[in-house]
DNA sequence: ATTGTTACTTGCATTACGCAAGTAAACTTG
DNA sequence: CAAGTTTACTTGCGTAATGCAAGTAACAAT
């Protein structure tokens, strides 16, 4: 289910398209939050901790809308909200999430407890197919808490 | 082996930490090329085909370098040459960039011939180990072509 | 009716990037 | 061995992206 785009890209490689579109220090982690930390709103992101600035929220969250990685729901209780909601295309950007995870606990000090990871990194397949269940049932648990954020 | 860095970050998220290491639009690309493509120049890059900057280059393998993912070796031959060349921790990427390649292959359209792709998805941990194989025996052989350069 | 919340936009200073050109050291050629 | 070439960069400069603070429009709560 190959999506055309603007056709301006700087080669065919695969690698250089996907980096094309979530290749930048802010997309994965709005990404991640939508995965895993249950995050829906404009303001869930805000308050993430990492410091996004809005404007650079607002214009990942159109890029990732644009790239079909997201979608936007408008909330009927509430119709000030915006809901955002990963598509299937942006739930199958879990296991290069998973596996920067993994690699980022080795090597480097990070907040999050090794043994958990080492835990993940022996079942990945599990992980992933609990990630995609709370997907798939819009469940907002939390997969992961916020490791050491720095507020 | 985690390695102490700048101490400036946004938060102590791995995946934040790891996107501060290789999160842009070029060093993945040169990680790629360096893995795959058995690339070993500067010049290499240059000419790879994706139309990197000099300066851009040069800045990305300084980082690279200070990140501990790759290493430069003065070429005994030719002293003019320095040789590139992924460390352990540069070489342990190589999952994320497997799991981006078979991602961009099934959401884009890329220039990289599906069914191989799809062989490698099949046979991750093969893939994996000839990686770390040609790696390891310091085999240039590229591993994959060079997928729909635009010159 | 007033105040607060949500999802943004706007303006502006700073930083990063892209392109062309230049340079220094090492090698190669005539 | 002088002159050109190759390699690995650096420098300058214009454009684009980012970060920060402030503002706004629509809706909701009190």
């Amino acid at each position: 289910m190959p999506v055309k785009s603007k056709l301006k890209r700087r080669s065919g490689c695969p690698v250089s398209i996907a980096l094309e579109e979530v290749g930048d220090r802010w997309s994965l982690l709005v990404i991640r939050d939508l995965m895993v930390r249950g995050f829906r709103t404009f303001k869930d992101f805000q308050e993430s901790g990492e410091g996004i600035a809005t404007n650079i929220l607002a214009d990942r969250l159109r890029k990732l809308e644009a790239a079909g990685i997201i979608t936007l729901e408008k909330d009927e209780a509430d119709k000030r909200r915006v809901n955002y909601r990963l598509t299937e295309k942006g739930i199958d950007l879990a296991p290069v999430l998973l596996e920067m995870l993994i690699w980022s606990v080795r090597y480097e000090e990070t907040a999050a407890p090794c043994a958990v990871i080492a835990q993940m990194a022996e079942n990945r397949t599990t992980v992933l197919a609990e990630v995609r269940r709370r997907w798939v049932e819009r469940d907002p648990t939390p997969l992961l808490p916020k490791f050491g954020e720095n507020t």
